[in-house]
DNA sequence: AGCACGCCGACT
DNA sequence: GTCGGCGTGCTC
């Protein structure tokens, strides 16, 4: 009987799977969770992977499976599970998710090379110049792509040539999927074979070395580490022994020791440190007592309230090792962002190589060895939002820190899902604990631990007594980065493609999109009114970092946002630097407020800060005491009490004072309430939902209807369409539609087909077929 | 997401 | 009269 497998393709499209037939023999090799190699449309290949085995004959024709990529399953059920939740609930195809889950190297690339046909010869007498030319590379080279025929015509259009070639039969094309995962190999040590198995041979050779010390030490330094460790690297020998390579080469010469490549992990190359750590604070002890009790309950997840500097992480490191002593795997989720070499070093240092860590700026081989690594049990993985995609075994505790933050939820492409709700979900699901962290909770988690939906545990106490900084200083930078403006007519540069400001960056003195990265050189005589007046406004910290020099000339200044930031070695350097005294003052976006412990932060400055209440967003207030609270803790932690200063231009707005009270009660009550009388989260639902196309009256039309459509079901909870506060971004014209939504599951289901039906409606009439709606449910 | 099919404008 | 534009539909 013919076996079929249902396989998922990382393509947005709106089937879940697509079904192909297994060829003879390959039936007992396939199983759920694996990779296959599977041709899709007329030419393309995919690595799709395997979501179910059957022999249910399909009612159309088949392709068949062209090979099986893995041996083992890479996916596990219960991602499978997850995977589909998300789909589900975020609106998304599971196309999508797996594009998102999977990390790169795990997905493969198709590409298209160019081979010789040999049956054509080697007559060139018929060939046009080009065509010649190409034939010739593929002679010497058997086999080229697309790219390679680029470059060696120096043209861009080298698509007629190919095709001429194809015709007259000088080559045909493959398509070849290559598995690029290479593991990183090193050289290691060990006694040859000889050796290994005779020891008395060693001890012959004892009084042999006894005048040749360099060897001897090399001996002896391997013996001791062999003794210590599995296997021993070159490099790690040589430096025990502390001799230069030569001496290694004669004892390999002489047949004592041999050399071997090994394939080692790109991991964490920190030693298992276990530090004794200090004695937990009475707070710790408590909010440890009731965690535990919470736990062992009802196993509703827990919101962990505590200041900054309450020694959060302490508590985490707690957990965790229990966790990890019961044989459970624990999942560490922290913004992007916050993944600075800080905390990855406290808990390294603690849990040394028990611990993994996932994130963007680990490069794509690591990130395919931490996936294997979180399927053979790692114990504990550092992760950002997309850890939550890792292949756990066994899966018993996620700490969700930071769990405010907004980068939890991913915005552009879809699954636009959020990574702390996500992460309740994973938890409930794989009977997991689940611990969210903050010094300052979003408006959702509280309203649901006031409610007793989560667990309320709180640490008001800075660690040690220490009262909170006893001023703040504060202005908002947001909205002031830097542009080119004419001072004679107002005209100020815009992007072509989408409707904001240029930025100007001065170290490349050039101007800069940051929605679609178009970049230009700064106009120097106005394109409007040909003045020669152009200038610069706003200041972003470039500007500020200019001031400061001014002010203070002697003073070590440096910079921090996402333009310096760059790679993470880097970051790591900067924050190294100011860590260590090296620079006296750090001017930076809201990059510098997330997760950096410093101890030596005397003032912290704010500029600019009742800007950020004045977002046309429901989450302004939320976010601006979040912030300006998040950036307070930064001064004076440890051991002197620091100054925040706060600059504001109306000091009475209510999120400042509460900010200054440190009131977060006060201020919830108040967020609450308007979030209540005005029918927004945690009270109602939100479905943001955008349409797209590059005729600004075509997607004003699709919406109109669209909107109409929806009205007819779901009366006044449809707001819109309205202009995007973007109207247009990578020449794509934008329109609006918001849902409020009572919190029910009905009415949420129904919702979401009626948003179904209405894409397929709108899609489905002449000139609406290339609109594109972006379902975001829950937006940030 | 690709890719082919198919129907309307500026070129040999 | 053809090349080529992109709007539309399909891919197991």
């Amino acid at each position: 009987m013919t076996h079929y497998a249902d396989i998922i393709l990382p393509l947005a499209l709106a089937k879940r799977t697509y079904t192909y037939a297994i060829p003879e023999g390959m039936e007992s090799l396939l199983q759920t969770g694996l990779r296959v190699e599977v041709q899709f449309g007329k030419s393309k290949l995919y690595s799709g992977l395997v979501e179910r085995v059957h022999t249910e004959k399909p009612d159309y024709q088949v392709k068949s499976v062209i090979a099986v990529l893995d041996e083992v399953a890479v996916v596990t059920a219960s991602q499978l599970k997850l995977w589909d939740w998300i789909a589900d609930y975020y609106c998304c195809t599971l196309g999508e998710v797996m594009s998102a889950a999977l990390p790169g190297h795990l997905r493969l690339s198709s590409e298209t090379k160019i081979v010789y046909n040999d049956a054509y010869g080697e007559d060139f007498s018929d060939l046009g110049a080009d065509e010649y030319l190409v034939a010739e590379g593929l002679l010497i080279q058997k086999e080229i792509t697309v790219d390679d025929a680029r470059k060696i015509l120096n043209k861009k259009t080298v698509f007629p040539v190919i095709q001429r070639l194809l015709t007259k039969g000088v080559l045909f094309l493959r398509e070849s999927l290559q598995e690029k995962f290479k593991p990183k190999r090193v050289s290691a040590v060990r006694l040859a074979p000889s050796y290994q198995n005779d020891a008395s041979l060693l001890k012959d050779l004892m009084p042999e070395l006894a005048k040749k010390e360099r060897q001897l030490e090399i001996l002896m330094a391997y013996l001791t580490l062999a003794k210590q460790q599995p296997f021993i690297l070159k490099q790690e020998l040589l430096f025990k022994a502390d001799v230069s390579e030569s001496s290694l080469k004669t004892l390999v010469k002489k047949g004592v020791l041999e050399i071997y490549d090994r394939e080692v992990s790109r991991m964490s190359g920190y030693e298992d440190e276990h530090l004794q750590a200090d004695v937990l604070s009475d707070q710790q002890v408590k909010a440890l007592a009731d965690i535990r009790q919470a736990f062992s309950g009802e196993n509703e997840p827990i919101l962990l309230h505590g200041v900054t500097g309450s020694g959060k992480t302490r508590v985490y490191i707690e957990l965790i090792q229990e966790t990890i002593k019961n044989g459970g795997q624990v999942l560490y989720l922290l913004p992007e962002i916050a993944l600075t070499t800080q905390i990855i070093q406290r808990l390294q240092r603690v849990f040394g190589s028990e611990v993994a860590v996932y994130h963007s700026r680990v490069n794509t081989q690591e990130r395919v060895e931490v996936w294997r690594a979180a399927l053979e049990g790692k114990p504990v993985i550092l992760a950002a939002r997309s850890g939550l995609f890792l292949p756990f075994r066994n899966l018993k505790l996620i700490i969700v820190d930071e769990e405010h933050d907004p980068s939890y939820k991913q915005y552009d492409p879809a699954p636009r899902y959020n990574a702390r709700d996500t992460a309740i979900y994973l938890a409930h699901s794989s009977g997991a604990h689940i611990l969210l962290g903050t010094a300052t909770p979003s408006i959702e988690s509280w309203y649901n631990a006031t409610q007793g939906k989560y667990k309320l545990v709180e640490m008001p106490q800075r660690f040690g007594g220490l009262e909170l900084p006893e001023a703040i200083l504060f202005q908002n930078r947001r909205g002031y980065a830097p542009m080119l403006e004419c001072q004679v007519c107002g005209w100020n540069a815009m992007c072509r493609h989408c409707d904001v400001s240029l930025t100007y960056h001065k170290h490349t003195n050039r101007l800069r999109c940051h929605y679609c990265g178009y970049v230009q050189d700064p106009a120097v005589t106005c394109p409007a009114c040909s003045s020669g007046k152009i200038t610069l406004r706003g200041f972003g910290t470039e500007k500020i970092e200019d001031e400061l020099k001014i002010f203070m000339p002697n003073a070590r200044i440096r910079r921090l946002d996402m333009d310096t930031a760059g790679s993470k070695n880097n970051l790591a350097a900067l924050l190294n630097d100011f860590e260590e005294h090296r620079l006296d003052i750090l001017v930076g976006t809201q990059m510098v407020t997330k997760g950096l412990d410093f101890d030596n932060v005397g003032i912290v400055g704010v500029l600019g800060a009742d800007q950020l209440t004045k977002f046309p967003d429901f989450r302004a207030g939320e976010r601006a005491f979040q912030l300006l609270t998040q950036v307070a803790g930064r001064a004076g932690r440890k051991y002197k009490r620091g100054k925040v200063l706060i600059q504001a231009y109306d000091t009475t707005h209510p999120v400042i004072q509460e900010v200054l009270n440190n009131d977060f009660l006060k201020f919830a009550a108040r967020e609450l309430k308007e979030r209540h009388d005005f029918h927004y989260p945690p009270y109602y639902r939100l479905i943001a939902i955008q349409l797209r196309h590059k005729e600004p009256k075509i997607v004003y039309e699709a919406a109109a209807q669209f909107g109409k459509t929806l009205r007819a079901k779901l009366g006044a909870r449809v707001l819109g369409p309205v202009l995007p506060n973007i109207p247009r971004i990578r020449g794509q014209f934008g329109q609006d539609i918001l849902l409020k939504l009572e919190k029910s599951p009905t009415i949420l289901s129904g919702t979401k087909q009626l948003i179904r039906t209405s894409v397929e409606l709108l899609v489905g009439k002449p000139g609406f077929s290339q609109v594109q709606v972006v379902v975001d449910v829950d937006p940030m």
